[in-house]
DNA sequence: AACTGTGAACGGGTTCACAGCC
DNA sequence: GGCTGTGAACCCGTTCACAGTT
């Protein structure tokens, strides 16, 4: 067992091996080979197995993988056996798309805070959760230990939003708001920016038509 | 000049560039050179103009690329000069959230039809767009030459959706439902995971964690 | 002098080939 | 026979070093 620290490439892959193995467990398979696994999810049994082997030895030789026992270790190794506090920043449509997502509940994060800047909406109650200030996030974050951060405002908000969740000592960010934050180095980023995947699909897109252009 | 296929990697890079370029025109700035714009971006100079020089030389040895110039030439090659038509099929919170986005249309994105398959949805108006019945998606796309599918719906629809998307003809889906969609290998798919972004951050959240309980 | 464009070197990630185990 | 775990080979993407341009 080699053990060497997991590669970002097999990082990213893992939750999707966790989704897949929670989908097979709940509909009560036992077993599974990483050929088996590795087709349902679209890549190749062997990058699969060198990815669990980044993490361990948990397949026995002729028989493949204990479904249930696999999907603990990753979900282990991920930290999400114990539920993680997020707070959310932006109460707007995004904001109440993402409170209502049951993505994030079934995966073991719940939403614990939510955030706003503006007056009309601090102090509501939106799907169940109380609107606060988010100048009140420093100390909202210390009272209730939040793990996660995720920025779900406005462009011109984020930057200052990203200032104040680092001053709050959130080292975990998620940003769907379309800019490059400035951040510490000690601060882990994730972004989303849903008009960049289109703009992706426009490329071949575009790409497929050129082709057609110049053979005819 | 080379001109060899475009990397992926340099693909899924373009929109940044092209986003970063747009502010810096609103801006009025007429130049930049590679160091200046990657630093921007948060990506070494290298990579940028290697980027660039997969499709093409725009810049001028000693000054720059003209903001303006390099800026039409990307959004020429992402095909998002002429406006693309977006299909959105479900109208739950994402599917308004992703109706209200701005960034769809600024960069030249238009959701120019919305179904769903809720029969108290079908015929109602929400922000501005009429939802029509999934069950009419092959005659609407057909009318109205569909360029790009979103899928927006609960976990449980999104493969039957998808192969609906697929007989209607078209090939560009981005898909926000968390399953791994099966498809003809000619349909292009992007594959927006929220709940995945988390787990990530989760995960050196985890790392983060044992490196300390094995230090102390 | 300042900056671009690119071959070459490098490094990380994927795939192959196979030894070892059940 | 069927399957896992893994070194080695391969491939792709990033970075370096520098020749060439204004």
């Amino acid at each position: 067992m080699k053990l060497k620290k997991t590669p970002r490439a097999t990082v990213e892959r893992l939750p999707i091996y966790a989704r897949c193995l929670a989908l097979m467990a709940k509909r009560g398979l036992r077993t599974v080979s990483s050929s088996d696994l590795a087709d349902r999810i679209g890549i190749k049994a062997t990058q699969l197995r060198k990815d669990l082997s980044y993490i361990g030895e948990f397949g026995t030789p002729g028989v493949g993988y204990d479904v249930e026992e696999l999907l603990w270790q990753i979900q282990n190794l991920l930290g999400v056996t114990k539920e993680l506090k997020v707070a959310l920043i932006g109460a707007g449509r995004l904001g109440q798309a993402l409170m209502g997502y049951q993505g994030f509940k079934e995966k073991g994060f719940r939403i614990i805070a939510v955030f706003d800047s503006d007056p009309g909406k601090i102090g509501t109650i939106v799907q169940g959760h109380h609107i606060e200030d988010i100048n009140d996030l420093e100390k909202v974050a210390s009272e209730k230990h939040i793990d996660i951060a995720v920025i779900a405002t406005p462009t011109g908000a984020a930057q200052t939003v990203a200032t104040q969740i680092v001053l709050a000592g959130i080292k975990y960010i998620l940003n769907f708001a379309p800019i490059a934050l400035i951040l510490p180095d000690d601060v882990n980023l994730r972004q989303v920016d849903l008009a960049i995947e289109l703009q992706i699909l426009a490329f071949y897109r575009a790409e497929a038509e050129r082709k057609r252009d110049q053979q005819d």
